[in-house]
DNA sequence: GCAGATGGTTTGTATCGATCAACGATTGAT
DNA sequence: ATCAATCGTTGATCGATACAAACCATCTGC
């Protein structure tokens, strides 16, 4: 009477997966633009440095196509971020029209502050999933097909 | 040198779970809201006929708060959906301020439609998880503390 | 019957995100 | 030298969303 199929018993109304995973992962979005922004940070803010750090300096196209944002809103991220010193454009000397961007010594210690209160906001979302189940989250969340949005699959 | 916490191996930057979560339900949420749209309706009008027909028929104060968006919001909502006379407004005799809301037999049929463009979402999703692994994810994602949203924890 | 509170409605505003066109600087090909 | 293409930048626009204020109809307590 409330949601279940009666056949298979798996849900199939407002607490089907996808919508228990839209409304978690919107809720999710909210916890982590509430934590950065106490620290300052907006979401993109805090993406771009991670992405910095881990995938290393790059063009400023190439950071927009991994991160999956227009090229025109990098440009007011990286603004900021340079104007706090945490990252730093510097031409391409190969091609004078690119900027390369790199994440600073002082960016990095920001970083940490991020990574840290990205942790808490973890810690706060699964504090009632024990190590396992956290690990196995992560591996079923990767099996999501999340990928073949581009092309026309809908059609 | 990737992201790794060094110590427990457990993704700390752009793989945490947390931005797992939060960048699968975005895409979860386009999902839904393109497949809904194929067939004319928003996510919440949606969302509206599910909650309508899980909990029954309401008061549009109840319904708003069950569905957590603002009264003001609901109007339009339930505008477009009287209009196509999926949902119908009467007057409580109880208390003649009060509007009721109930899904009408047409909207039954509009939510069957609903669901079987919703089921077609899941399927698109999560084709690469076995039927175990769904009931294991929607077992874990039940677990995540999305709750103290809003009490004054961050304080 | 009256004052105040409540349910629904309307309106306006502020914000955010995504998208697009156009521009200057620079490159590469001809 | 010239022309087309590319990179970053600026600016405008659009749609969705959230939020608040004011309004009318109605209820409740006195």
């Amino acid at each position: 009477m409330a949601g279940q199929d009666s056949a298979t018993g798996a849900p199939n109304g407002v607490d089907r997966v996808s919508f228990l995973l839209a409304r978690h992962g919107g809720i999710t979005s909210a916890r982590i633009r509430d934590a950065l922004a106490e620290i300052g940070y907006s979401p993109r803010q805090g993406s771009t440095l991670m992405t910095l750090a881990e995938t290393g300096k790059m063009s400023q196209q190439a950071l927009g196509e991994t991160m999956g944002i227009d090229p025109s809103v990098l440009v007011g991220i990286l603004n900021d971020l340079e104007g706090g010193e945490l990252v730093e454009r510097r031409r391409d000397p190969a091609d004078r029209r690119r900027h390369i961007v790199a994440i600073t010594a002082k960016g990095e210690r920001a970083l940490a502050d991020v990574r840290t209160v990205l942790a808490g906001v973890d810690r706060a979302l699964f504090a009632d999933l024990e190590a396992g189940e956290l690990a196995q989250l992560r591996r079923l969340l990767a099996k999501v097909r999340t990928k073949p949005d581009d092309p026309a699959c809908t059609e």
